[in-house]
DNA sequence: CCCGTACTACGATGCTTATCGTACGACTCG
DNA sequence: CGAGTCGTACGATAAGCATCGTAGTACGGG
């Protein structure tokens, strides 16, 4: 088997496992109106992001904050790639564990989306 | 301007309309695993229960606290019915405001609860 | 080797919330 | 009326959380 040591960086983030993951905490990450955008754009990309790459009304401290949530909740995983810290959408991991929610979730945000003004 | 209508003998309790009801005010209400549960007995039984039904592991404020955040954040409606007040979900409101999101989130429940101990 | 970029860690702050107990109001039934 | 049941209101408390600024660490490129 190819070991293929991933660039093993020194700096890696503490992920729960797919069984540990909890609706609750789920819920709670994306009530929160700028962890929930942040997920709407992960789902429309499709792919992973920099944090960088998002243009948030709060400052990079609060930024980071928002992106641990997200991560401890289980709902985003996160790596770095250079000074870059990627975040991609833990699509497998929850569609396994709860079919259907995650688009239930992001059906729901896009239309109140629509219904109101983006927000 | 809201003329401040005396409201005289009135037991009758705030609700906001279809319209108000916010995705991540829902999130946030069920995001407790006291709610969540009491959402997961209203959808089960499928009629409208009294408060005192329920036997939850807070006391009696607490759980008229956590029916206020219910009703308040649009997930169930009350009313009363002589000393007993009644509760039962908006299931109409909610499917028309984020189809198919309440299923998603009861099935997701139910998942985690048949996985871990009924918690 | 130094500098810029990307992100974090820490401490502070003010707001929200989950919890409780006690005292009270509304209703029903004797 | 009086007592019991059901639920509320209020005040207190402790914990949680969203927010910020500042200072610092890791990495990549000149």
């Amino acid at each position: 088997m190819t070991t293929a040591v991933p660039v093993p960086s020194s700096r890696d983030l503490p992920h729960p496992v797919r069984g540990e993951i909890r609706l609750e905490g789920v819920l709670h990450a994306l009530s929160d109106p700028v962890r929930l955008r942040i997920v709407r754009e992960l789902a429309a990309g499709g792919v992973a992001l920099s944090c960088s790459h998002f243009d948030l009304p709060v400052s990079k401290s609060t930024t980071t904050h928002h992106f641990r949530v997200l991560r401890e909740s289980g709902v985003i995983r996160q790596n770095y790639e250079g000074t870059a810290k990627m975040n991609g959408l833990r699509r497998d991991d929850l569609d396994d564990l709860f079919p259907g929610l995650l688009d239930s979730l992001l059906t729901a945000a896009g239309r109140q989306a629509d219904r109101h003004g983006g927000t």
